[in-house]
DNA sequence: AGCACGCCGACT
DNA sequence: GTCGGCGTGCTC
């Protein structure tokens, strides 16, 4: 007898054996896929783990459905990098390879049901319901657990299905079915009949009366004379201005033929068409050093200002690397944000350049995994988002985490909640390959890393081309305020800037941090604002649908004239947002074009872009916009960046809030002045003494990291203490607060006074979910590893308890 | 996580 | 009387 353990994309710990005959045991190997039944009625798609014929005690072992690979999709590699990241982030290898494979890799089964093939049907003793499945089924061979659903118009319908089943009327049935589906380009030649002159003449002659059809036949010819290669059917239609119908007909009277090849949804036709710039001196510099710096370090972290050309060091790093054959991992914040950077490096390597995130179809992610697998030149260089961490690499040299400060590194949920960053380091050191960090504000721990000899650390100081560093001017708006210096939101000043950048005809953008055109609404009578009624949060007003909103359950309801509480007519709108700003610029600024980008504008899949290639043309003056501006914009003509209100941002509840507003406002500021002009930067905001916004306007990292380190080191936060934070979320607020406080007092056991809460967070309650934090510091003298199991022996107690077996326990480590 | 089994309230 | 609500426990 053999079995194999198979690992399933669910959140449980173990792995199941299922048992295989010896063609089969010798066939597999850890890594394939398999489908196999699980539970009562499903059948899932499993990952083999591992090939033995040790017998499992205590059950009976399945044998599995059937095997999906010739070869193993998953390598050696990946699994040990997966291994750890299930450990590490404590949680199980299943929710690691449910997050990891493109989902198109992982099926599912349906419950199919088709009639009996036994005829002998009793049709009057069915119900209602029952005949009208039957009666259903004498229309369609088979039916989807989903149309019995529509058919019935209800959610149960197992039990009617089950009593059919029993009365031999229909037969059950799961089938699996792959997902992927390869593209298909369909090709047309001619018939091989019609090769012969003599074939050919006839057929022409037959033709005379189907204009048309010899007007396609005459087109084929041409592009036949004129390219070897095949001719696509679409390109044929259109160049004879055919329609498909006529195409048919010559396919269906045998003289055309069609035929179909498989091509890549994502291919970049384009050819390496531009040669890779020379570097500056300053960037030569940083060159070497890095190179350098990987003889003794395998993680470098270069810290670069804001337009240093730090992509253009990439880029030379990237191209010695492909000419060594290896493969190389360009990790970037959300993807999607940084078009112009992936056409800088198509121009550069042309088609090697493979990108993989999850705005690609299930699809497209299958066509790069493979080409990834199977070592294709094509996909010699991935750029992706945090997932791009999970492809199936076989010989990776070099990965770069490109703005390796940004938060969208971190998964917050569902599990595994992993930083991307940090899991390269350790996918790096299971390749031996070299990483480099790269960031014009580093991470506190990844420069603390870096200073503290645990990662290379190489610094470019001067702009490209010697562009200085934008102005940065602080505007206090409480004084403009009591001055009646404002308009709206704008301070004199900053109006007077804007009017100059536009009258030389320059673009400017402006910052603001809230989407929504004001987040609340308040009524002025009793001070009452709408709440939504699944999370404790106030509704936001959008107003170009008119409508309250929740940003976190989706909930919306129309705006209301009277305020529900006592009725009145006083509702005004507090705070302000982009759509609010947006608002005001169209009347302050008539004979301007004025756009916004935030998480509304950007929804569909190309807006992003377009919003992009507008600005690039230079048909905006001024953008308006939320975080996403940080990132990725790079042109030439922009000016003045505004700074709205910086204070929203230093005011956030987090430990980091100082240290992103840092980054953030730097980064911001960044996009000002990319030319040889000076770029002027205003930032408007409550508190001008504000040490953050000091250090960002003199431009003082050094300053800003030695004082957030100090802070970390009094507060015990990191890089000076892990921390690992566990949530509890439960419908019934007294039953999570029990459970939490449960779990926090058996963790206080052993980690007294380094235990923080049981806590509600600022907002207690999402999707009508009661949610507790507690937070765990971990010195660094503590083992994290046993700290883990501690918890884990926690856990294993608290699940034992029924009152709490309905409370939600998410742990978080590293949850920063 | 699903998903089935099983035990209690509101309806044809 | 049943339907369907969701608490409970299992999945090789």
């Amino acid at each position: 007898m053999y079995f194999i353990d198979v690992i399933l994309p669910i959140p449980l710990k173990q792995a199941f054996t299922y048992s295989v005959n010896k063609d089969e045991a010798a066939f597999l190997k850890p890594g394939m896929r398999v489908a196999i039944p699980f539970g009562k009625s499903k059948v899932y798609t499993g990952i083999v783990y591992q090939v033995h014929d040790q017998p499992p005690v205590g059950y009976e072992t399945k044998s599995i459905d059937h095997i999906l690979d010739e070869e193993p999709i998953i390598t050696s590699v990946q699994l040990k990098h997966w291994e750890w990241l299930a450990k590490y982030y404590m949680c199980s290898l299943g929710e690691v390879i449910k997050a990891a494979l493109p989902s198109a890799f992982l099926l599912e089964s349906e419950t199919i049901i088709k009639l009996s093939s036994e005829k002998d049907w009793d049709e009057n003793s069915l119900s209602d319901e029952e005949f009208l499945v039957f009666e259903a089924l004498q229309h369609q061979s088979s039916l989807h657990i989903n149309d019995v659903r529509s058919i019935l118009d209800k959610k149960n319908v197992v039990s009617v299905i089950q009593k059919l089943f029993e009365k031999g009327i229909v037969e059950v049935e799961e089938t699996v079915y792959e997902q992927y589906t390869p593209k298909l380009k369909r090709y047309i030649k001619l018939s091989q009949k019609y090769t012969s002159e003599e074939n050919l003449r006839e057929l022409l002659d037959t033709l005379n009366r189907a204009p048309k059809q010899r007007e396609v036949l005459m087109n084929l010819f041409m592009l036949n004379s004129q390219t070897k290669k095949p001719i696509g059917s679409s390109a044929l239609q259109k160049k004879s201005e055919a329609s498909a119908a006529t195409l048919k007909s010559l396919i269906d009277k045998g003289i055309l033929e069609e035929y179909f090849i498989q091509h890549d949804r994502v291919e970049f036709s384009g050819e390496a068409s531009q040669e890779i710039k020379t570097l500056n001196e300053p960037q030569k510099k940083a060159y070497e050093e890095i190179k350098t710096s990987f003889t003794n370090n395998d993680v470098v972290l270069l810290h670069g200002v804001t337009s240093s050309g730090k992509t253009e060091i990439y880029v030379r790093l990237i191209e010695k690397m492909i000419a060594s054959g290896k493969q190389v991992l360009y990790m970037l914040p959300e993807i999607a944000l940084t078009t112009q950077l992936i056409s800088r490096l198509q121009k550069y390597f042309g088609g090697k350049i493979a990108v993989y995130h999850s705005k690609f179809s299930v699809n497209e992610r299958v066509e790069v995994w493979n080409n990834v697998l199977n070592e294709k030149p094509k996909a010699q260089v991935v750029i992706g988002a945090r997932s791009s961490l999970f492809l199936p690499f076989k010989n990776l040299g070099f990965i770069i985490v490109d703005e390796e400060h940004e938060p969208s590194f971190k998964q917050y949920s569902p599990a595994p909640r992993y930083n991307a960053r940090d899991s390269a380091v350790v996918l790096a050191n299971l390749h031996k390959a070299k990483l480099l960090m790269g960031s014009a504000t580093p991470s506190l721990e990844s420069y603390h890393n870096a200073k503290s000899g645990k990662f290379g650390l190489v610094t470019l100081k001067k702009r490209f081309g010697n562009v200085l560093m934008p102005e940065i001017e602080l505007v206090d708006i409480k004084e403009k305020n009591r001055k009646k210096q404002m308009t709206g939101h704008f301070s004199d000043l900053l109006l007077e800037e804007m009017r100059e950048a536009l009258k030389n005809g320059e673009q400017i953008i402006l910052f603001q941090n809230r989407r929504g055109f004001s987040p609340v609404v308040e009524c002025t009578t009793c001070g009452v604002s709408p709440q939504c009624p699944n999370c404790d949060v106030s509704l936001t007003f959008h107003q170009h649908k008119n409508q309250l909103r929740c940003h976190y359950c989706g909930y919306h309801m129309a705006m209301m004239l009277n305020c529900i509480a006592c009725g009145s007519e006083t509702l005004d709108t507090k705070g302000f947002g982009t759509e609010q700003i947006e608002t005001e610029l169209k009347t302050l600024f008539p004979d301007h074009k004025v756009a916004r980008m935030d998480q509304d504008t950007t929804k569909g899949k190309h807006s992003y872009s377009k919003l992009i290639e507008a600005l690039e043309n230079e048909e905006i003056d001024i953008l308006v916009g939320t975080q996403m501006l940080a990132k990725g914009l790079d042109f030439r003509n922009i000016s003045l960046v505004g700074v709205m209100n910086a204070d929203n941002l230093l005011n956030f509840p987090d430990f980091r809030a100082h240290e992103r507003s840092f980054q953030l406002l730097q980064q911001v500021s960044g996009r000002a002045g990319r030319t040889q002009k000076r770029g002027k930067v205003l930032i408007q905001t409550y508190n001008p003494y504000h040490q953050i916004l000091k250090q960002v306007s003199v431009n003082d990292y050094d300053g800003m990291y030695k004082e957030q380190l100090e802070e970390r080191y009094n507060y015990k936060y990191p890089p000076f203490f892990r921390t690992v934070k566990i949530v509890f979320k439960d419908k019934n607020l007294i039953r999570v607060q029990k459970a939490s406080t449960w779990f926090g007092q058996a963790l206080e056991i052993q980690f007294k006074e380094n235990i923080l809460g049981p806590e509600p967070p600022p907002i207690g309650r999402i999707k009508n979910k009661y949610i507790i934090n507690l937070l765990i510091k971990i010195p660094k003298k503590q083992s994290l590893e046993k700290t883990k199991k501690y918890i884990e022996n926690v856990q294993r107690s608290f699940n034992s308890i029924k009152e709490f077996s309905s409370v939600r326990v998410n742990i978080d480590v590293d949850n920063y």
